[in-house]
This record gives C-alpha cells, structure tokens and sequence, in this order.
RNA sequence: GCGCCUGUAACUCAGCUGGAUAGAGUGCUACCCUCCUAAGGUGGAAGUCGUAGGUUCAAAUCCUACCAGGCGCGCCA
C-alpha cells in the first residue's frame, strides 16, 4: 500500500524537477497521529529548504501535480499546511490488507533482506556454579528476540550460549570447596550449596589462594579439573531444567574453557603482530591512542583473562561460520570491555571486527536504586519469580474456572507466567535499567503479557462460534475497524524498525497497542449476527495471525483459552 | 577526575534517525456484564518533558554547560 503513495509521489515530484529515490520517498513518509488525518502523509519540510518557497505552496503544487482522486485506491489526498495528506479507500485498503495477511500468515511482515546470512547472536551466558538469576533473564529474553527477528527478516541466525564455565571465579569456589564443601549437600542442593561457598570465599584474604588455584586449573591440576567438572555437570542440569521451562533453544551451547587450549596461540599472534607490550607485569595491548585504556592479556603469573578467550572465541566462530553480523548480547557494564575486544581485532587485522556488536542492557534495580549482587548474596532468583507468578496466575485461572483440570491448570499457569514475565522485561528499552518490582511481573493487567494473551484469546473465542469464508464483502467501516485496520498495516514496518535498532521494545510496544485496538473493537463492534460479519471475522483472523507473528518474536505463547 | 548511559503525570515506563493537539499502565475517581471471555471497555482528575542556554520555519527528540541517578575506568567476568 504504501508503494502506492511512493509511486504517486515520485511522478508529483518528478513534473517539478526534484528526482528522489523511492527509498528516500519512503522514509519521508509518516503515518500521522490520527486517522483523519489520512493513512500516510508527505511534509514538505525538507523541499521547502531545497527550492527556497514556502512549504505550504510546496505541498499545494504537489497535490495539483497528483491529479485525480479519489481512484480505486484512494478516497482523498488532501493538503492540510505542509503536509500532503493520503487518504486510501478504506474499504479496499481493508480488503487488501486483511487478504494479505490471511493468505501470507506466518509470512506476514517477514523480509527477505538478509538473504539467509548468518549472524551470530550470543545471549544468556549464565556464570556456571551460580543461580540464574534475574541477570541472566534479561539476556536470555532479549537475546532470544533479537535471534527472532534477524529470523524474521531473513537472516539465519545462531542462538549461541556462551557460558562462564572459566575464570578467576574458579579459583574462589575451589579455595571454598576445600575448605568448607560438603558432598551431601552438593548433592542434595549443589546450586545452593556453591552459592553458599562462593559467597563465602569471597573475601580479599582469600585472593591469593584464589588465583593461585585457578592457575593450577589452567595448568591442567587433576584434581582441581575434576572438581570443576563436577561443578559444571551440576551446573549445566540445572541451566537445562531453565531453559526447558523458558522455552529456549539453542543451536550451540559452547564454554569459555573451551578456548584453553588456544590461548597460547593467540598470544603467540599478538606477539608477532607486535600488539603486545609488557606492563606492571602483564601482558597488555595498550589502546591508550584510540581512548581504550589498555587491553589486558596475560596475568602477571602467566593465567589468561577474560578478553583473551574472548578474541579467540571471535576468530574462531568467524572461521567457522563466516557471520555477517556477530552480536553480543550482554550488560551495559562490559561495554567497555568489548570495545577493547573489537578494537583489538581491528589490529589484528580482522576486517569482520566493525561487524562485530555489543548490544547491551541495562539491569534491575532494588527499590533503592542499588543493583543487586551476587557478591554480596544479594540477588533475585529466575525461580522466585517464576513460581510466585504461577501461583497468581493459577489463582486467576480458577476463579473464572473453578472445575478445571489439575494438567490443564498447571499447562495454563505456565504459559501465562511465561508471557507475564517475558513481556514484562521486554517493553522496556533495553538500555535502560528498570527498577525491579514482583508486583508488577505479577499484574496480569493493564500493559501486561497476559492482556496480550487475553486478547488473542478473545479473538480466538470469536472463530470458535462462527463459520467464517473465504469471501467477504466490505460494508462501511466503523472506527474502531479503521484504527485497527491502519496499525495492523504498520506490522512489517514496525518489524524492520525493530531490526534496525535491535530492540524487541519495538515489537512489545507494538504488540500491546494492536492488542488494546482490538479490544476496543471488541467492545464497540460486535461480530457474529453483524451485517459485516464475514469480514469482521477475517479482520479478526488477520488480528489474531499478526500477534501470532508477535508472539513468536517476543518469544512467548498464546492460548486459545484462557 | 575521565568516559558511557539515563532523567517525561503521584508511581513504573513508551515516545528520542527533529515535525501536526506529549502517550500508556498502575493508583485515584464515576460508569458499563439479559450482548462474541469484565485478565475487558467508556469518561474524569493528574505534565515547567531535570535546569539554563544554543541551533532550527519547527526541539521531549540535536548541541553545550550545570544538577541528579546508574555503570565503567589494569591483573573479575
């Protein structure tokens, strides 16, 4: 629909000497405030400058230059000050728009743009030995969208989950497994019971027994490797009853102790590329000229770091998949650190390193506008929340169905604490930190996931009672249907914009406002026994596809009942 | 001290590649289930868009300074 404006506008502009690109048209063009004000409109701003005259005479020639309407397509194009104003033929714009989507359905807004190259987009990367705690969620949740929507626009992406399972932090949990570990209680609770030693060695009186035991770990010690083991294995059961119950796949799920072993030669590269200076012990990259600081490499007793394994995990996955795109989907407090990464590769030589790209977040705050720690014990945990969201929801649920089946209820109550929490994070720009309050994960209502899921359900219910057809005819629109109808039709729009900025806040926005049209609709326009049944059923159809395609990039269910 | 991010209604946040009257949710308040799910809908009250300058036909949006918060700045990740 919008090429139809495009088209219009270039021939226009075209009889008045001004030659711009179709993409240029495009992005010019914006969808104004309210329906009556048209469906898109072109500001004359920009030309005003160019040709020195007036932008309202501007956009009065334009509109003489269009010639006729209406046409099949539109109903109006008028001026109001500088802007030239397209009104479409609501009726066929509905048609079009409603048997589009009916017949793309999951194809729906999907772009071809990425021409199925790969981009690597790593996320999660739980620290082994320690609970997953609202930390991680974040990363997980929005990592796994951004994955979603380079899908969506034709990329193949690689969900790839990078876990600490190496570092410094070893040392610690080993100084504190000799001294205060218990087998039973790993056993029993080996989470809880790491947490508990963790916390517990981590004090300064314990940093150089620490790092002497992590470099043992790295010198291949038998018995501090196979306690590390031990650790991970725990560990990695634990992540995987997580993920199962987020419902988050990865293609790969790879270990920073994996790069070990080619530490050596990284190290060996920087040297012969004569990066490499020694400082106050260590081995560094200085950076000082690009305002970076300086690089750490090598420990002064020789143990590797994290930026080390980071670059030679970068080099590794470039040689092995050849990415567009690389992205890193991690706390805004690295980004200093991967700014360093990049810039490192830079000098090595790596061309790919600009492709590389730290989309960061910001975190959950305490009520005192205080971060939380795992350091100091102080945390919130992924279980936590996740079970005192259920209970409400199991609450909720029974009391509109007090008769509902124990597998039903529990199917039910997940999906709903899912969506509540995943929602919850995601409609917040990612950048920001976020002030970190059960009460509002729990809500299921207002701007909630449950009122996206609620909705779906609403719609869901309609078809249900209603035999709909492939044929329908288009009587006169209420506008409810035609604020319904001109935000379904941003859906691809709002997509590529969301790409574009890597934000799933985009799509949640988006998500909840077609949600509440569509309740509005709901309530003023009812469909069955309606003279415009048939087509209020497609258009509820057309609704329900396009949150589906929502749902599925904020990576969360609906439910057919609810 | 230097660098990055943030400051919008009582609270929590959208809007920020400049554009038409600054939007939601919560809370407060008055209504709407003989009608497709009230986890809903309708109305009302509530805003010096941190402060002060600047650029522009046009600034919540861009620039500068200041104030406030978060984070980072060499052997953690």
């Amino acid at each position: 629909m919008k090429e139809l404006v495009v088209k219009l506008l270039k021939k226009a502009l075209k009889e008045k000497r001004i030659k711009l690109k179709d993409e240029e048209i495009e992005k010019l063009l914006e969808v104004p405030p309210t329906a009556d004000m048209g469906d898109y409109a072109f500001p004359c701003f920009f030309l005003a400058e160019r040709l020195k005259e007036e932008p309202k005479q501007i956009a009065l020639e334009i509109r003489e230059k269009i010639g006729n309407a209406p046409t099949t397509d539109f109903e109006d194009i008028q001026t109001a000050g500088p802007y030239v104003n397209f009104f479409f033929n609501r009726k066929s714009l509905a048609k079009k728009l409603v048997w589009e989507v009916i017949t793309k359905k999951k194809d729906f807004g999907r772009s071809k743009i990425g021409e199925k190259k790969k981009i690597v987009v790593e996320f999660s990367a739980p620290n082994i030995a320690k609970p997953f705690g609202i930390g991680h969620l974040r990363s997980t949740i929005i990592g796994n969208s951004i994955a979603n929507i380079c899908e969506f626009q034709g990329f193949k992406p690689i969900r790839l989950n990078y876990l600490g399972d190496w570092g410094a932090q070893f040392g610690r949990l080993l100084v504190g497994y000799k001294k205060f570990g218990d087998e039973k209680k790993l056993q029993k609770n080996p989470i809880k019971h790491l947490l508990e030693i963790y916390v517990k060695s981590n004090k300064k009186s314990f940093d150089k027994q620490s790092a002497e035991e992590f470099k043992k770990l790295e010198d291949g010690d038998k018995e501090n490797v196979m306690l590390w083991r031990t650790f991970k294995e725990y560990s990695l059961e634990e992540f995987d009853k997580v993920y199962k119950e987020l419902g988050i796949k990865f293609d790969k799920q790879l270990g920073e102790s994996m790069y070990n072993k080619k530490m050596k030669e990284i190290i060996k590269e920087l040297k012969e590329k004569k990066l490499l200076e020694k400082s106050e012990g260590a081995q560094i990259v200085n950076l000082k000229e690009h305002n970076l600081g300086a690089c750490l490499i090598e420990k002064s007793d020789g143990a590797t770091l994290y930026a080390t394994r980071d670059l030679a995990s970068a080099i590794d996955r470039h040689s092995k998949y050849n990415f567009e795109k690389m992205i890193y989907e991690v706390g805004q407090e690295q980004k200093l650190h991967f700014k360093q990464v990049f810039k490192v590769l830079e000098l090595m030589g790596y061309k790919w390193a600009k492709n590389c790209i730290h989309v960061e977040h910001g975190h959950y705050l305490g009520k005192d506008g205080k971060k939380f720690s795992t350091r100091k014990g102080k945390s919130v945990f992924l279980k936590d929340i996740l079970n005192e969201t259920k209970s409400l929801a199991k609450k909720e649920i029974k009391k509109r169905l007090p008769k509902i089946k124990e597998k039903e209820l529990e199917k039910r109550a997940h999906k709903i604490a899912i969506a509540a929490i995943f929602y919850g994070d995601l409609k917040n720009n990612r950048k920001n930190n976020i002030v970190f309050d059960i009460k509002k994960f729990v809500s299921f209502e207002g701007d909630t996931g449950p009122y996206i899921q609620y909705s779906y359900a609403r719609a869901s219910s309609i078809q249900r009672k209603a035999e709909s057809s492939e044929k329908f005819k288009v009587n006169n629109l209420d506008p409810q249907e035609i604020e319904l109808i001109r935000k379904l039709l941003q859906f691809p729009d709002v997509v590529s914009k969301a790409y574009n900025s890597l934000s799933p806040s985009i799509i949640a926005n988006y998500t909840y406002k077609i949600s509440k049209l569509f309740n509005e609709f709901y309530h003023a326009c009812p469909v069955i026994g309606s003279e415009s049944e048939m087509f209020r059923l497609a258009l509820v159809e057309a609704f329900r596809q396009i949150i589906k395609n929502c749902a599925y990039l904020l990576g969360i269910e609906l439910l057919e009942k609810m």
